[in-house]
DNA sequence: TATGAATGAGCTTTCATTCAT
DNA sequence: GATGAATGAAAGCTCATTCAT
């Protein structure tokens, strides 16, 4: 369900597609990043990557096409580097490996993360499903370690929390790469660090009597 | 500093202004939601506020200033609602009580919340930085309250500890505003208590080693 | 024929009109000159006059109108300044004074003359041609002059040669309006002087004496 | 000082911008003529010379830059038809020659010329510097001939009515364009010989004592 | 009489998309 | 395959004019 969606092309050589693309692709992240899907014109995505707008068409079909092939890149790309760790048994380790991976990659793709996020709800009803999905499965990623964890009791947590804290971590990856403007003074591994002490000893701890008790 | 723009409106009777303005704001959250700000038109916002598109012109300069006003109105609602809170002393009542109210209006103003997250990008520079100093202002009422625990000796942290985690608390709101759509399950007073257990466990705990130690 | 256009107002006091259009066209005049009339909008005009666009528009009934009625009190000006000479038997002398008094009148009201030069052709058909009509009285006075001085012997000039010099007369009156930037040095009645001199000397063609010299 | 402006266009082939420029220019002329500058739109200005509306705004960047092309091109045309007689030495017959290929010119593009005078005020400040500037160029060419006639002694005048002697030119040139109406008894030569023989005996004569001397 | 809020036709300009070369 | 000139729907915004108060 919600496969990957082609992208029609005129043209038939395939490495020739995937070569323009991804020229498209950077050019239009930096773009998209600058001034926004909407502010940016296709003339401006088709010089960025170095060719004529009239070339641009002919490897897409609409300007949407390029923000959801971003899109699309971005969860490549994420799958490239997290795809070892659907296949493992869950475990604190394998979740803090998870965890790791997850915000370095985010760190590493910063500028691609932000455009997604923002921009993402501009693309067509199905392309956004698509992606939607990606995310989905991401959040489903942590659920799944986190549920083992607590299966085999390395983790205490009502299967609520688990959601929760799936989405948290999540929700927190974005933060990394929307706020850094605001983080400035911490690394990239100072967070994850410190993101991982807090789920830890969040999910660790006896039940704290909150409210004066 | 970042003082409140004027938008100028070519209509003199104030509660006229006032008036119109809110049915303005009211249509354009709704569209915005919808749609974005850029696929909504100023005749959608004219005709959502229930009148014509001169009309909508005489309350407002350009386009982007029914964003300011979108978002203006947001912070003057936060403003109402946090403002006790901004003179008492810190302590982990207090602050459990800010995390409760904060949490309640972005559920009340849901719409109002991501329409503002999702769109404030678009606002000219000087909207946009008196928008981002609200902000800023959020996530220092948070930082002074855990700060003030940190120095009554009610919560244990690093001064970098109440950065990340003041952010933290901001950024949660985002979440629940954002993704409710994935957190059907959850009522806001679920969220708000487990956004607060699972902050003061974290806060509280012995430092428990993580990575096998 | 081409009898004065009455503008027509939904004010009864007639002294009132004509108090209120005398503020609207001091004011207009100011504006036309500065923004040209296309530029300028009926509320500046309003405000200018110093009263609301909803009594501008008790006096007239479209914006052309305040051009008319700018143009309609220039001629009504120089109709008072040069009826006497209207009924004076042509001559040398009378020819002269007819020159200082309408390129007097012109530096006195150059404003207005600018504007209605530049701006009458924005009039609709009917005040345009009764503007243009005024125009071809003044010209026929200046014809009218020169022929009764033919007539009497103290100029020689073909019927042609007159009709040419009235128009001469009176676009040189238009050029003190319109190019004082050009001839900032020269005083009105150096300029006066000169032009007079200038026709009498062109027109003398064989050497004529003038003033019975 | 005040060069030619350079107006962008998105196109890049020379030789077609040109060619559109020349289309739209001649509609222009036409348009504006009839209703002025502003009562003509874009899309009628685009219509008349034969293309849309969007590619009228390839080939300039603002309503105005039309009219700034129209005075343009008539001043090429000023140049080089009177380049020739700018190097040449002043002399009698040279500044008749110069009235004269002025008077034709003129009468040649009347249009253009009466277009241009009529609206060049609604010109961006620089543009209009521009065009005024070549007005004063024109001004100074009959200016110099002058002086040269002066010096050489085919003629006596003094510095002054040089100045205001090339201004009347000037202004007799804009007279034929805007006048034609007026005029339509003369021919161009008829009218271009008795300009020449007005100036020549008005500045040839024995000074003649005017107004009572 | 005076006011000014309301109206909407109409303007300039942009830009995604096409297609002949 | 690549190019870029051409297109026109659609957007933001203005402003002359009206009319209820």
């Amino acid at each position: 369900m919600n496969k990957k969606r082609e992208i029609a092309s005129s043209v038939k050589d395939e490495s020739l597609i995937e070569k323009r693309r991804e020229q498209m692709i950077r050019g239009a992240v930096t773009l998209f990043k600058e001034k926004g899907f909407h502010r940016t014109t296709t003339r401006e995505i088709a010089k960025a990557a170095g060719f004529s707008i009239g070339t641009l068409y002919e490897y897409i079909r609409t300007k949407e096409d390029v923000l959801y092939l971003v899109c699309d890149s971005i969860y490549d790309e994420v799958h490239t580097r997290l795809d070892r760790l659907d296949i493992e048994q869950g475990s604190i380790n394998v979740l803090v490996t998870a965890i790791e991976h997850y915000y370095t990659l985010i760190d590493d793709m910063q500028d691609e993360f932000v455009v997604m996020y923002q921009e993402s709800k501009s693309l067509p009803k199905d392309a956004l499903s698509y992606v939607l999905n990606k995310e989905i499965e991401m959040v489903a990623l942590f659920e799944r370690l986190l549920t083992q964890c607590v299966d085999n009791g390395e983790i205490k947590m009502t299967p609520k929390e688990v959601v929760m804290a799936s989405h948290h971590l999540f929700v927190q990856g974005q933060m990394w790469a929307f706020r850094r403007w605001a983080l400035r003074d911490f690394t990239i591994q100072e967070f994850i660090d410190m993101q991982t002490k807090f789920l830890l000893q969040g999910m660790a701890g006896e039940n704290i009597s909150i409210q004066g008790a």
